[in-house]
DNA sequence: CGACCATTTGATATGGATCAAGCGATGTGG
DNA sequence: CCACATCGCTTGATCCATATCAAATGGTCG
């Protein structure tokens, strides 16, 4: 359903914006190549980028604005998969298909590069190929850190969540979260008041505190780190 | 630790021993090229084949026998990421260390291939470069459904293990199991004692039957596919 | 201002963990 | 060849962290 729009977007000349500094690990130089042959195209709060089983013709930069994946059981559990900040690179797959939805979380900006494109220039540019390679292996490492979060308690994860989000936000010891609590409990595999429990409880020891409830302030990193385990 | 004994071996000629049929998804045609470097190597019941943070200069391949790659958090409690059975590979990392230790769950005999070697070999055949990223894209996957596993109930998990690993067993619906119940306890999230009680109302509820503690034969499949949900 | 939605807080329920004991298979030394 | 120790697994009793159900609060937008 999307595909038509994407398509037409894709046709568009990229207009060559700059994503802000992001860790290496999330962009590689993949991102310069990339960076000329997408579109940039809009999307609005809780809007599909894609869809689960989906083809995987495209793949995603993150220009502005949040995006995030997930799946949902035929219950309708839903698992938040990853949270995509500008520079990301997203819906990465070396099958057909994708394996999780993308939404985007706030307004957002994103590239969108056709899949083939870059497979065809790795093809051609084995520096490409390892970028392609050792993208999809951040991401695999990514993963294999998320398994281990939901195996602790209520307090590390959230622990471990906030962590994360610090050492990707702009400032270090203040966090803006694009997401709401149900998005935050679908990631850390929790509900939405044990999320809001465990920071009043975080706020009470002194270890953050939440001037709003979408900004987050990390006053005691050392205790983080320890709840980290 | 492990390392030189590795070099070593490495350093042999291979036997060429051909490892029985299993899914695509888990070897490729790498595989091939892969056959002719490595040097088997037995490793007996609970050693180490290497651990995380050591450098992944290798990569491995199961010829027989049962491998789990795990981690420990600082308080003991332990994950456990995969089971590799034969044919598969493990290791193939694209940072420079692993994520996860391996260790030999039974007697086994495992392939072990320089990853410089297979490296080297995909800058010249994109062929193999694209392989290289496929296996890895195809643990990728691998590990998003394992996330998913572990936000479902225990009977869920159970049900969901059950059938992954009658997909893989040689006959469908007998399951010989190579791994102890702390095992796959530590691979779903659960107690031993969990596991164990899950086992018996499933064997209660005629949707499953355990002959020997070892052995599972699936006797509603369906019922099975409903809880994976 | 009033309606709506997100978040917090409170009260209670429950699935799985923990603690503890029993049991069967395997192996070992006498 | 048997008594006994050991180990992996099962079963039972109880506890507890988190889910669930419910209500209050607060922030946002028309």
């Amino acid at each position: 359903m999307l595909t038509a729009a994407i398509q037409s977007a894709s046709t568009r000349s990229a207009k060559g914006q700059g994503a802000r500094t992001v860790p290496a690990m999330r962009t590689g130089a993949l991102a310069s190549s990339i960076e000329m042959m997408g579109a940039p195209m809009p999307f609005a709060r809780n809007v599909e980028i894609y869809g689960e089983n989906e083809p995987a013709d495209y793949l995603y930069k993150v220009i502005s604005g949040t995006v995030r994946t997930y799946k949902v059981l035929n219950d309708g559990r839903r698992q938040i998969g990853s949270f995509y900040l500008p520079g990301d690179i997203f819906g990465l797959e070396a099958g057909d298909e994708h394996a999780y939805s993308a939404e985007a979380i706030t307004e957002a900006k994103v590239l969108v590069i056709k899949r083939s494109a870059v497979v065809g220039l790795a093809a051609r540019d084995n520096n490409v190929a390892r970028q392609l390679w050792s993208l999809t292996a951040s991401e695999l490492h990514r993963v294999q850190e998320h398994i281990l979060l939901l195996i602790k308690t209520a307090q590390e994860r959230v622990a471990g969540f906030l962590l994360e989000m610090a050492a990707r936000a702009p400032s270090g010891n203040e966090i803006d979260l694009p997401m709401s609590r149900q998005d935050i409990a679908d990631y850390l595999g929790l509900t939405i008041e044990t999320v809001s429990r465990t920071f009043t409880q975080l706020e009470n020891a002194a270890t953050i505190s939440v001037p709003t409830s979408r900004r987050i302030v990390l006053r005691n990193r050392a205790a983080l780190n320890r709840l980290n385990a």
